[in-house]
RNA sequence: GGGGCGUUAGCUCAGCGGUAGAGCAUUCGGCUUUUAACCGACCGGUCGUAGGUUCAAUCCCUACACGCCCCA
């Protein structure tokens, strides 16, 4: 094997594996035993306003660490840079500092190579804060090359399927995973400090439910039987609420067995959270005062911009009803008809949407919504009303049963979070469920399945209660102006990568 | 699923029906304040894979693989 993987091997890497060799054969690979004291911003931070003459006064020893990414050798001194998890900083490494021998070592060393060094800071002519070496250990000897210093990985695919070459070479991509982490910290401190517990449910389910979704099947050996990924946690969360947990949430992954397109990876995370004795209108609030404050916590301002466009989430956002979208972007549309069925089914059928015999007039409406008004939603929009058709568990509108208290909310046309007022009516519960299944047998087999034991919890009494799921991918992408969302999943779904 | 574009050295990219190119990196030599360090020399390739056309294919054609973008 080792023979083999070595005649594979191109040159950089075979030349590599000799000074790895090199290094066994001294005893010295790997070691285990530095220990660094400070960290690149930590010290530019602190020293790096001071005068060359005042380091050299304060003589400040430090000991630092990282990967080397730059090596500039000038005969009998060289400047490199470490590379740490704060930054960069360069150290100075002269051979008359250095134990006798060690310094024609170091010159052999690589760019990649993981590296630690002692020495005091200075600066130098030209002002940059520099650890001049009197040690210097290879701490973890690199085999195979850095991309080119100058252009760095820019290859989409490598970037994705090599993400620690991607972290290691470009700032954007490391930036965009540490917003990703904020946000989701400034969640939960946001939910926390409401009260809301946080919980985890299952991700293998019997019966997968809470979403209008095609799952994973998979299979127990031990049980022999199927099991599902969850499209969503939806009603255990609900269960829980039932249970007395009045405000609840989970921060976790649901699968989708969907195609994969810059907007969509089969698994992704969602927020979802309950609220009893609270209504949609209490969420539509609570997800403006989240994103507002959640934009200036992590990017410092509520003026966010995608692309070529500007989100403020300072303002209010726009309203519209299901029926009103429709309108804006139909104005030739009689809206005395607008829940005529027949007329819907032509006007679809004029859009070019397949119209299907089960379809009624909300899943019509919701079918031309989709395909003229939704990519138009640019300014953060909530769009509430939506057809009870095509919210099997949300409750009816008081006043006008057609349909329900429920809103998504549209950012630069793409669907961010959808929420609403929780059925809690054990009864239309069933009725619903029994509709879904009927959509099941007439082959849409994204329905619903009938949960039995959901319908038991609802029969205890469910509070009045809103539930809200809020895509934490899509808000990254636009947090940190992403154009895919596999630039926001460390390791999005690729094709599996042929290795000969 | 359909359409478009792409795949050439470790990386970033040129190129072309007639023996494969650059920069950076590597290797060797020089250089004790560099900033994409610099100077000199060398080295580096299954041109995604498989067929086809041709005297000759990395180049033209077909299929496939993988990726990106758009559409469904």
């Amino acid at each position: 094997m080792t023979d083999n993987r070595k005649q594979d091997e191109n040159a950089l890497i075979a030349e590599r594996r000799k000074k790895l060799a090199a290094l066994r054969e001294e005893g010295i690979a790997f070691p285990n035993d530095f220990r660094r004291n400070a960290l690149a911003d930590e010290l530019h931070q602190s020293y790096g306003k001071h005068e060359d003459e005042r380091l050299k006064d304060d003589n400040v020893i430090v000991s630092v660490s990282g990967r080397m990414m730059v090596k500039r050798v000038m005969g009998k001194a060289s400047f490199i840079k470490f590379q740490d998890r704060t930054g960069q900083i360069q150290i100075r490494v002269e051979r008359d500092r250095l134990p006798e021998g060690l310094y024609q070592s170091f010159k052999k060393w690589d760019v990649g190579d993981i590296v630690g060094a002692t020495g005091a800071l200075f600066k130098t002519n030209t002002g940059e804060l520099t650890v001049r070496a009197d040690e210097i250990r290879l701490l973890t000897k690199s085999l195979r090359p850095l991309p080119e210093k100058f252009h760095g990985l820019s290859d989409q695919e490598t970037r994705y399927r090599r993400r620690y070459v991607d972290l290691i070479m470009n700032e954007e991509s490391r930036r965009t995973f540490r917003i990703r982490s904020r946000i989701i910290t400034y969640i939960r401190a946001f939910l926390d400090a409401q009260d809301y517990l946080e919980v985890e449910t299952p991700m293998m389910q019997t019966t997968p439910g809470g979403a209008i979704a095609r799952p994973f099947t998979t299979h127990h050996n031990a049980l022999d039987m199927p099991l599902y990924l969850r499209v969503a946690p939806e009603l255990n969360l609900k269960r829980l609420t039932v249970g007395g947990f009045e405000r609840v949430y989970e921060i976790n992954r649901n699968f989708r067995n969907e195609g994969v397109s810059t907007q969509h990876n089969p698994e992704f995370t969602m927020l979802e959270l309950y609220r009893a004795y609270a209504d949609y209108e209490d969420l539509i609030e609570m997800i403006e005062a989240l994103l507002k404050g959640m934009s200036e916590s992590v990017l410092g301002s509520a003026k966010v911009t995608y692309q070529d466009e500007l989100f403020d989430f300072s303002k209010p956002f726009v309203r519209m009803t299901v029926e009103d979208v429709i309108m804006k972007f139909n104005p030739d549309v009689d809206r005395t008809r607008i829940r005529d069925r027949e007329y819907l089914a032509d006007l679809a059928s004029k859009l070019g949407i397949k119209v299907e015999d089960n379809y009624d007039s909300g899943k019509l409406q919701i079918e031309i919504f989709e395909k003229t008004g939704e990519a138009e939603l640019r300014d953060p929009t909530f769009v509430t009303q939506y057809p009870t058709e095509v919210s099997p568990l949300s409750r009816r509108k008081d006043s006008d049963p057609f349909v329900t208290d429920r809103f998504e909310l549209f950012i630069g046309g793409r669907e961010i979070a959808n929420g609403f007022s929780e059925l809690n009516d054990s009864e239309d519960q069933e009725e619903r469920f029994r509709a879904q299944v009927e959509n099941r047998t007439a082959g849409d087999d994204e329905a619903m399945l009938y949960d039995a034991d959901y319908i038991r919890a609802l029969e205890y009494g469910l509070p009045p209660t809103a539930g809200l799921g809020l895509g934490i991918d899509r808000l990254v992408m636009l947090l940190t102006n992403a154009p895919s969302i596999r630039d926001v999943l460390l390791f999005p779904h690729m094709r599996p990568e042929i290795f000969d």
